[in-house]
Order: structure tokens, then sequence, then C-alpha cells
DNA sequence: ACATTAAATTGACTGCGGTCATTTTAATAT
DNA sequence: ATATTAAAATGACCGCAGTCAATTTAATGT
């Protein structure tokens, strides 16, 4: 049966993930070594990279499972109706994805699929999060003389601006907030 | 004297840069490999880590210089008066800083310093870009319900919004170009 | 049972960035 | 001249991602 020869691809895949999954929780992202993941998963090196093309696929799927469960709260939360309440909707995703330069890094190489084809789990937490806000400015309360779509798109070229910057001086998310909700407002409320 | 020790140091480094932008002009940045300049200019390896911190201090000042030439045409170029010449004037930046995804990662990377007392020359750059910016938004033509340093800064997150979308699907300028003017539009005249 | 075939796995090997104890160079003191 | 000393240069070495020809595993045909 064709079944049996995917079950033991799915099996070591799934050890793959799981042991890469407790070293990150143990040592963080950064530290993460291919040959850390297949001795723990009890494979050799070559396997992995018939799982995973690359380092970064594996990153790709731990860091998009971690932005994921994020939006997935921002989506079970009452839309946002001020500048304030969105920024504030925005701390732990902010957190998560600042928590090492590296992960941040990940995300800025990951965020757009290298090609159409293979959209990546990282690319596809971006295009879910421009859904989500267009959602929430479809509901109005917010500048409507350009689509919603567009305002989603500027949120995101905001929210990387705002953790560029963060890891230029001392890492502070207090000014990261303040900084986003600065940008925010004149993204979304102009007063011309 | 300490001029002849001076001398020394500046001219190996003055000899790897220039078998460095004589390689980058050859065979594009992604190639190069730190091998090849210390055999150009018959040093060891190590020299070349004496001299810069790593890899990416290099790339750091042959990225930087690049781009500073085009902040040059930009600053002697006349002030823009509208949307389509501000976009017009970034086409030759543009273009530079999307020649290879290689180049953007890098300039990603560095564009903020990592601490406050190194600041490199690509982030030395991004500061010159809000400042002539800045200078052409002070001028007046665009909104002024904002500063126009924030508006500058604002330029930037679409910049770079605008060349991650471009190295999602297929390369292409015309549709690069277009969403740039698209989105310095929505922000720059918003119409409320 | 046995042969065939395709997928999955292996691990020695390569490429390349980066390190560091050691050696060389050259300026200054005696 | 010679000793001293600090900077500069050296190159063997290391860490780690990624490769690939060879081997093992397991499903299918006869």
């Amino acid at each position: 049966m064709i079944k049996q020869m995917q079950k033991r691809t799915l099996e070591t895949r799934a050890r793959l993930m799981a042991v890469a999954t407790q070293l990150v929780a143990q040592n963080g992202y950064a530290a993460l070594r291919t040959e850390e993941v297949v001795q723990g998963a009890g494979v050799a090196k070559g396997t992995f990279f018939s799982h995973f093309k690359d380092k970064d696929a594996l990153m790709d799927l731990l860091i998009g499972a971690g932005i994921d469960r994020h939006l997935d709260d921002m989506a079970q939360a009452t839309p946002p109706a001020t500048v304030e309440e969105l920024v504030a909707l925005h701390r732990p995703l902010l957190r998560f994805m600042t928590q090492e330069r590296y992960v941040f890094d990940v995300i800025l190489r990951l965020s757009g699929a290298a090609a159409v084809e293979e959209i990546g789990a990282i690319a596809t937490t971006f295009g879910r999060y421009i859904d989500l806000t267009a959602a929430w400015f479809r509901r109005g309360g917010f500048r409507r003389d350009i689509p919603a779509e567009l305002l989603a798109e500027g949120m995101q070229a905001f929210l990387t601006q705002v953790m560029a910057l963060n890891f230029c001086a001392l890492h502070d998310d207090q000014k990261m907030e303040a900084r986003l909700e600065v940008y925010f407002q004149a993204w979304l409320c102009p007063k011309v």
C-alpha cells in the first residue's frame, strides 16, 4: 500500500517537527541547529533536507505557526474602533515577531513568497493579516477614500517599519507601540 | 611614526575594497567570496576579518556607497511637485536596491544600526533619505497635517513594502513603480 | 516466494564564513 | 645598534548548512 510509505514519511517529519519545537522552546530560534534536530529525531542529516528544502523552510513552519496563533486571537477579538485599540490588539503579535532579532530576520526574508506556486507559512499569515485588518476597515471608523485592502497593506508596511526601527537602538516595547500609534493615526485618520 | 603603521593598514584596507568592488562589478554581490577577495588582495583570510567585522560589514560599505551615489543624484534633481515626479525620482534607487535579492536582504538587515555607537553605511543612507525627502515635503505640495519627518518615514516604509512585494512573484519594475505610486498617493495626498 | 522499482534514508563530504594562537612588522625607548 | 612593545598579518582550524552517490526499505507485479 502507498499508505504505508506515506505513513513512515509523515512519522519522520512529525518527529523532526516535534524535536525542533521542543528545542526552540528550550533555547530559542536562533540557537537551533539541524544537527541537534536530526539527533533528537534519530535520523541522519540528509533526511532533514529531504523533508525540508533548507533550514529556513523549517523556520517558516515553526514561526508561521506562532504567528497564526496570534492571528487567531486577533480574529477572535472584537474589531477595534480606535487607533489605540488597534495598537493594543497588535501587542502580542509584535512581541512575538520581535522576540529575537533572528526571528524578525526570518519573517522579513520569508514574508513574500519566492514563487507563486510555493507560498510559505509566513507568507500565508501575511495574507491572513491583510484579510483580517481589511475586514476591520470595511466596518468603518477609519478613512474611506482608499480601498480597505490598501489600508491593510499600509498597516503591514508600518508594522514592518516599526519592528525594523525597534532593532536600531535599544529594544523598547514602549517606544515600539508609541511609534506604531503615530503611524497608524497618520495613515488611518488623516486630518487634511 | 604612527603614520607608517596607519598607512600600511589603510593600504591593505584599500586593496581589499578595490578587489571586492572589482569582483562585485564582475559577478554581482551574492557571488562574492571572502576567499576571492583576500586572494586578489594578496593577504591571508584572517586579515580580512581584522579589517571588517564580518562579510556584512564589507557589503555595508559597498552597497552603502551605491545607495549614496543615487541619493546624490536625487538631491541634485529639482524637488518633485507631484507624486508622479516623486516616483520617477525613485526609479534608479529602486532598481539598484532590487537588482539582486541578496542586495535587498542585506539592505533590510543593515538598514537599522545594531547599536547607537556604530551606525553603518547603509543605516546612514537611510537617515540621508529621510532628511532629503523631509526637505521636499517642507516645501509644500503634499499633506501638511503631520510633520515632514513623519511623512518621510512613511515613504521609507512604503519603499520597503514595495520592494518586498516585488520579490514575491515575478520581478517586474513596472508593477513596482505602479504600486509605489498608489501608496505614495494614499500617504501623501489623502482625500478625506 | 521472488524480482522489480520507486521512495526514503544514510553519512561522508563540500563550501564558506568566521576564529585565534602564533609570527611578523615596524615604531619607540635605551 | 639593540631591546621592547604593540599593532598587523598569518593560516590552520572550527562550526554549521547543505549535497549526493550509495544503500535500505517497502510496495507491486509475476
